[in-house]
RNA sequence: UGCCGCAUAGCUCAGUCGGUAGAGCAGCUGACUGUUAAUCAGCGGGUCGUAGGUUCGAGUCCUACUGCGGCAGCCA
């Protein structure tokens, strides 16, 4: 291998995944030869010393590159710009500063990958969030996404740690539909039947045409559709393995322009067989309780950040959650706190319309200062598939709200009578042949069973403070976005 | 999709009553004995989102369009 031109370098470089990284090197003692590679944050200059602040994206932190003068040529400490890819070669000394314990004292450099100051996009200083949107390729290299990255893996380990841990199947329900059952928003379609002609140098010239109008010539025979919701799917196999879950990418196309929502996300719903109501409360505050706690252990760092920089009271919120049990109460209570509680509400308050989330703010907020846990909704505003109460007026259904967001799950016990289920979907004008194999998994060995659902990237701005939850995934679809 | 707001240097913004464009940061040049978003001095940098209109004259006023953001609805 050839290195690149005004490259320094002494020993062999290690071109492997198993050298230590810049969380490891830091956490290290100090004493003893190291390398470090990253891209550089920025660069300090003395007459006597430069400074490099050094990140590869294994922690928040940044490596300290200490660099004394003559070390090397001036023209190529010069390419250590914001962006630059390197290789630094040193000891691993003590720091003598604060801000450190331990920096890297450099012997050599191997310049990987120039960044040119005068056109790279990113500098030193703070950019805005809709800035970084419009250079989703190169933001993660920034302290916030870097920070998002980091405890959105961090929290993805530990929903699928806190539902193996209590015998839960990860379950993969499929992203192509043809079932036109889920009723839970508009649908993007999957066709084959699309005709476009050769690509254009010009995306705006480019047209469709259809080979065909009937979805019988379409690949699956019928309209199909990315899934909207792996729910009827996961309890099919709760019906059989017990505890399940999804946790895999969820699809609306609804033209909605709001901070909260997205055209591709993430979503977990477990699913448990032999479990009411109550259970699934139970599962929901432990589910919140355990995950918020493990990124808590696991990324401080990164929280502290989003603590000082995003969101105040972020760590004061997500303490305050885990330890406090949750209170539970019913719709009909809540909305009698709320024509008592004397606000002057935006949105009136009456039995039988949602909850806004004002509303639902001020009842973990103000009224209650924990969770609150919500159930025994009015049916009329709550899906067909949830279990009905013997009042004839409420179903089992229960809504997760924290203080800060506001609802952050949504969940229910099922509908596992099959007349009942029926009667409801004939009720509502649903078009029954559709669920056919639904109303089968009530017709043969019915169990009562719950679950729930919620919004991984919710979960995210949950756990950063970050109010976009376009600036919680990496490459955000949004109506009229697809770049990158 | 509806309502509201914004669009000026690479980034973040100021620009008064309509009168020929400004700052900080970044960049470049130099200084500085260990810095922590280093500091100090100097230099370069603009089709004011696009297209029309009003006017002697438009960054500024009007209209449309585009993009972005906020709120609402839909929802996770």
């Amino acid at each position: 291998m050839t290195l690149p031109a005004g490259t320094t370098t002494g020993k062999l470089a290690t071109m492997d995944y198993r050298r230590r990284s810049i969380r490891d090197l830091l956490g290290s003692e100090p004493g003893g030869g190291a390398e470090a590679y990253g891209w550089v944050k920025t660069r300090r200059d003395s007459k006597e010393v430069s400074f490099v602040q050094l990140n590869d994206g294994s922690c928040f932190q940044d490596l300290q590159i200490v660099l004394e003068a003559g070390t090397v040529a001036d023209d190529l400490l010069k390419k250590l710009s914001t962006g630059a890819c390197v290789r630094f070669e040193g000891i691993l000394v003590e720091s003598p500063a604060a801000g450190q314990t331990v920096e890297l004292k450099a012997t050599a450099l191997e310049l990987l990958g120039e960044a040119d100051p005068a056109t790279y996009p990113l500098q030193k200083k703070g950019a805005t969030m809709e800035f970084l949107r419009e250079i989703a390729h190169l933001k993660v290299r920034g302290n916030t996404f870097g920070a998002v990255t980091r405890v959105r893996n961090r929290a993805a380990w530990a929903v699928h740690s806190f539902f193996q841990s209590r015998g839960f199947s990860w379950i993969h329900t499929p992203i192509i539909t043809a079932s036109d059952c889920e009723g839970a928003g508009a649908m993007f379609a999957v066709t084959t039947l699309l005709d476009h002609e050769s690509p254009t140098q010009d995306e705006a010239e480019s047209t469709f045409r259809l080979k065909s109008t009937d979805p019988g010539d379409d690949f699956f025979g019928k309209p199909a559709y990315l899934t909207v919701s792996g729910q009827l799917n996961v309890e099919s196999y709760a019906m059989g393995l017990t505890n399940v879950y999804t946790f895999g990418p969820t699809f609306r196309a609804e033209n909605s322009n709001t901070p909260r929502h997205l055209a591709e996300f993430w979503m977990i719903e477990p699913e448990m067989a032999f479990c009411d109501i109550e259970g699934d409360m139970n599962l929901a505050e432990e589910f919140v309780k355990e995950v918020i706690s493990d990124v808590l252990d696991n990324c401080g760092p990164d929280l502290d950040f989003f603590n000082q920089r995003i969101e105040p009271e972020l760590l004061t919120t997500l303490r305050h959650v885990v330890d406090s049990g949750f209170e539970r109460m019913t719709y009909s209570h809540a909305v009698d706190l709320l024509m008592k509680s004397g606000e002057n509400w935006e949105f009136p308050v009456s039995w039988g319309s949602d909850l806004q989330s004002e509303h639902e703010r001020w009842l973990t907020e103000k009224k209650i200062g924990k969770p609150v846990i919500l159930i025994d909704y009015p049916k009329d505003i709550k899906a067909f598939y949830m279990k009905q109460n013997p009042d004839g007026k409420t179903v089992r259904a229960m809504d997760v709200l924290v203080p800060r967001i506001g609802e952050l799950i949504g969940g229910s016990q099922r509908e596992d009578d099959l007349a009942t289920l029926e009667a409801r979907i004939d009720e509502l004008g649903l078009p029954k042949a559709a669920y056919w194999w639904y109303l089968d998994l009530r017709r043969y060995g019915s169990a009562p069973h719950s679950g729930f659902g919620l919004g991984f990237e919710r979960l995210i701005m949950y756990l950063t403070g970050m109010k976009n939850i376009r600036d919680v995934i990496p490459f955000p679809r949004t109506p009229g976005q697809a770049e990158f």
